[in-house]
DNA sequence: CGGTTACTTGAGTTCCGTCAACCGAAGTGG
DNA sequence: CCACTTCGGTTGACGGAACTCAAGTAACCG
């Protein structure tokens, strides 16, 4: 029973994540809201919709993107279990500015907004997620501003892309070799997450294979000299 | 005595202000932390170094910048009385994201993050403040965001400069009328806002008192057209 | 097998960054 | 007071990087 609606035996909890409690405050969390199930490509939040409640999620990756009325796209992070959904919105009382959809089959719970101010206030420690949680969003954000201002130009972009992807798996430092990962995303999200068109990802990632820098196979994406990609932008 | 080391008789207070609290727990704030003066132009924090202690502003604006190794730069927002600096940082103990640079003189409080760290913990609303700081830092970071994304071309993102500036000063729903403020940045400074080279910044300019959207005199602004501005982006 | 989705590659075009020259205002120092 | 510098703004010319359009391929799934 590893991952499940019963906080309590849950073991997705870590140092990054909203569900490390002290004991005694995990049956409040665990009592709270709905437990959810989402199968993938499905919106879980809408961008200017009002944020009336917040999300936990258990099992699952979910994009968390912003868009413009003309189509354009941005990605702006990927969740991943024990990421907190809609939280400095529901905080602020404001509309929420990203939607967010499932790229994978989801375990969720659902709490109403008013329910989780309510525990913020009963169990103190847990402000400290809260805080900690928004500013997860906030480094994404920045992330995301860097790399779409700073970057001089689309391959760059795209190695910060995939630089800052394999640093958010593993927190090792800097090793000069070869880091291979899962990367679930279409070229066209590639580029939404860069600011880059889908041709100029698939044209960029060939040029990057021809150069030995990196390489994408199936799901799979390798980075064979991430010294050098870190040198495209800087 | 408007503004000052005592944050009990101080009046920056506001509902987005870091220093709203109850009145029974000022005085704790207030015992916080050493008063500083700054001159203009000089730097609070800097990117890449530790987080060991937060700034709050009591007088004057401060420009948060991130920067590549190339001297290209991003303004990210511009703080004032009643932010908080280095907030999100600090409590995650990472390094700062950004740098701080005052624009004019500046009066603010310098606070050891432990000491602050430990002032959270015992003034139990004073959480609600902090969560909602760094919220605001992930508005500023989301818009920053989506602005250079989202706006198709140049016009669009100056447009989107100046209407987002123009709301962060008044919560009026959104009035068809002309719209005038200051804003003391330079054409560079404003490009380093919208991603843009400092030259495309005065030919936009140029092109909008042409058509009669908006217009610069000496450090003002006026949006004599907001709604067509805003048609700009979008 | 048809249909869909994603990827690939080429050709044309446009937008904006860069380079360059110039101007006016403000500050500095003798 | 005036020469000198600096800074910010303005405008023109040019070129290149990346977007768009288009056509075709590959993988997958019913």
């Amino acid at each position: 029973m590893p991952v499940g609606s019963n906080c309590i035996a849950c073991v997705v909890r870590g140092t990054d994540c909203f569900c490390s409690l002290p004991e005694d405050a995990l049956p409040a969390l665990s009592a709270l809201g709905t437990h959810l199930h989402f199968a993938a490509r499905e919106r879980i939040l809408h961008e200017g919709f009002a944020a009336d409640r917040i999300f936990v999620l258990f099992h699952g990756r979910i994009k968390l993107t912003a868009s413009s009325s003309e189509g354009r796209l941005l990605l702006v992070r990927i969740a991943g279990p024990g990421d907190v959904l809609g939280l400095a919105d529901a905080i602020n009382h404001t509309k929420h500015k990203l939607t967010a959809e499932t790229l994978e089959p989801c375990e969720l719970k659902a709490v109403p907004r008013v329910d989780f101010l309510a525990f913020l206030d009963r169990v103190q420690p847990a402000s400290h997620n809260a805080v900690h949680a928004v500013a997860k969003d906030y480094d994404s954000a920045i992330l995301s501003a860097r790399r779409l201002a700073l970057s001089g130009n689309a391959a760059g972009k795209l190695a910060s892309v995939l630089i800052d992807w394999s640093r958010s798996l593993k927190s090792t430092t800097a090793d000069p070799t070869a880091i291979e990962f899962s990367m679930p995303l279409t070229h066209e999200e590639l580029g939404s997450m860069a600011g880059l068109s889908r041709e100029t990802v698939t044209r960029l990632l060939s040029k990057f294979r021809a150069e030995k820098l990196a390489e994408q196979v199936g799901e799979r994406i390798i980075l064979y000299q991430p010294a050098k990609l870190e040198a495209l932008y800087s």
